[in-house]
DNA sequence: CGCGGGGTTGACGCACATCAAAGAGAGTGG
DNA sequence: CCACTCTCTTTGATGTGCGTCAACCCCGCG
């Protein structure tokens, strides 16, 4: 399979096949026509400017997107007010299923960079057909995942120190761009340090420290934003030492 | 609407009608008789003893399943061989859907008292009549409302210091507990101050040291594993105030 | 009765937040 | 094209919240 070089990140779209909504595309192509399927649900590579917001928290909802290349943040208004980054969407990747339940986006999501998104129109998922049939059951997969991977991710995050942090960050991302079919030792964070730490829980400072220390023990390559992860085996055995 | 009192908490079952299932059971019952319907997927009131597993991580996924009275805690094997808490279940709430995706459960669940549940058996949810149809959108919406609930908490949490974090548990626990039926001022801590310490980050010495303190100050009062929100309006400032 | 798990309380040290100041790009306007 | 600003990053100095260790108490259970 060819891998995307990370310097055409951002522009090289995700193969459809490596994208999370594939199933879902195929699925309305091949029903296409079908009587208890509304027409036009599916908005193919919508261009989203950086910085440009897809929707914000409360806003009703009305789609599911799937990242076609590009990366995104997600907020939350945090108890005190400020904006909290509680995810990152990298190609490939689902954004904003989460509203289905309360017909209310609970989050924000906003682009890291010039990206392209697919977009798919469930305002209400409501027919009986097969093909729906099939699409809800993907869509309960998605989220099942979803909430494992988050559980698994906080976890790892809350007891760890903010070098075991960082590492099972940039391995989580990683793996995240391996199984797209990107390049899973190099790539760029598109995203501040301080969106790095607003995640993770520590201090932008704290973020810059420990990237930097990585770097002198030559765990990784690090020239600006692009990452090259050089000795994954040390990341892993940091996390692991507890 | 009648409040069960805390000291009934454990065996005072939750009202069908205040449990996140009853909408499915209310489905199943409709459909009785469905051929696209398998027999006797629904299971009630199954007796589970304080310690026991109702499914451990990597079991292949069978049923969904909802707290009837009692409560649990969700683990997951940290990555240093450590079983970590990220989650407490209490009466009306589902538990093991995130399994649904993988096939496989993705966490282990533990009885924190004697309990009783309810067991849905979904292996396979691969019919496709209507009430298949309303029972996955009901799906859908839980597990939407999971991910938003856990994306919540877990921003809550993280950036916050040990003070905010216990004062956001108490009141999450509360409101949980208010949504259900049941009083939402006084409860039972079930779990051990570890397991919280687990959940939220903490060492259990600290978890004590906080409870002391809100316990001096009036926020709550506190015997043994009673607690009784006091101050509701100062620990929400506790959180807001940054 | 003794044992063990859970809770309380105190002393100590370190990891990380915070404050501060300066550099490095990226975007903007003259 | 250069000066200006603004945001992001880096690095250092300082303080503190909470983890860790340790001792002790309480209570339930065999």
């Amino acid at each position: 399979m060819k891998k995307n070089s990370y310097s055409e990140q951002g522009k090289q779209e995700v193969e459809c096949v490596n994208c999370i909504l594939d199933p879902m595309c195929q699925l309305l192509d091949y029903a296409k026509g079908d009587e208890d399927l509304p027409e036009g649900i599916l908005l193919r590579h919508r261009p989203v400017a950086r910085g440009e917001t897809i929707y914000r928290y409360e806003d009703p909802f009305r789609s599911v997107f799937a990242v076609k290349s590009g990366s995104f943040k997600t907020l939350i208004p945090g108890l005190d007010g400020e904006e909290q980054v509680v995810g990152f969407c990298l190609p490939g990747e689902m954004i904003g299923a989460e509203g289905m339940a309360e017909k209310l986006y609970p989050s924000t999501v906003r682009a890291l960079e010039a990206s392209h998104i697919c977009e798919l129109r469930i305002e209400q998922l409501t027919g009986s057909g097969r093909p729906l049939v099939l699409l809800q059951q993907r869509m309960i997969e998605l989220l099942g995942n979803e909430i494992a991977f988050n559980r698994k991710l906080m976890a790892a995050i809350m007891r760890q120190s903010s070098e075991q942090r960082l590492a099972a960050f940039l391995l989580n991302l990683s793996q995240r761009y391996g199984a797209r079919g990107y390049a899973d030792r190099e790539f760029v964070l598109m995203m501040s340090w301080t969106d790095i730490g607003s995640y993770l829980g520590l201090a932008s400072e704290t973020v810059s420290r420990v990237l930097s220390k990585f770097r002198k023990a030559e765990l990784l390559g690090l020239k600006k934003k692009h990452v090259a992860l050089l000795d994954v085996e040390s990341l892993n055995n940091l996390i692991k030492g507890g």
